[in-house]
DNA sequence: AATCATTATATCGTTCGGCTATACATAGGT
DNA sequence: ACCTATGTATAGCCGAACGATATAATGATT
């Protein structure tokens, strides 16, 4: 029960992950962790070495940008998505609909009974 | 139009892909990239040095064995699912399904209006 | 006060799958 | 003779996800 995906599941998805759960607010990295275990129900637990190299990455390619907000007590690196990143975002959520619908095409067959 | 998937994408589906297409009934190398690019409207077109080496390696996990035929004029490998190729199949099926509904619920909102 | 779990960020090195490039060989068409 | 499609194969590169490790402040427990 509530077992983790394989890595390379999320392979090439977790880009969306990250853009999409910064949509709507600005996060910071710990908080990100935590609302995707949340939002995946234990399934997807990234660590901090996958996530804090993803993060540079996704602001290197100027799809957020950050501010370092240290007037509440702890802290912490803020980021929010740029222009660019909600384009991203839109773009990488329509492929991947096509991809999941290609799939499931694919294996409708030999999936369990729901 | 028709653009390939990303390859990151396709990472950790890629073998999912391949033991569906063998589900039915043996198919040799070649065959399977020209059934994987029409099921997937050339979406999914697996370069050469992507395919073998996926084969042997679901060969070396005995999820799929292989015999050289020959007969047919030309030579081909034909690979075709053990039964722990079928189980393999089943379980990644339900796995994947599970992945994409967690998807589906993060990205739902960024989804092009259907 | 000392100890420990949680919060918070970061980097190093490993692993491994998909890719490009390259290689080789047969069949069929012009 | 040449070219395209068919058919299989490997070497080497690239890059993302990971485990291990490091640092440090906070809050709770004893």
């Amino acid at each position: 029960m509530a077992e983790k995906f394989e890595s390379d599941l999320l392979r090439g998805s977790l880009d969306l992950m990250v853009l999409s759960v910064l949509a709507n607010d600005p996060q910071y990295g710990y908080s990100i962790q935590k609302r995707l275990q949340e939002a995946s129900r234990e399934k997807v637990r990234l660590p901090a070495g996958t996530l804090y190299p993803l993060l540079h990455r996704l602001e290197a390619d100027l799809l957020i940008r950050s501010w370092l907000d240290s007037s509440t007590g702890r802290q912490r690196k803020w980021y929010a998505l740029t222009a660019k990143g909600k384009k991203r975002l839109a773009a990488q959520a329509a492929q991947w609909q096509q991809y999941a619908d290609c799939m499931k095409s694919l294996i409708g067959n030999y999936l369990p009974a729901s």
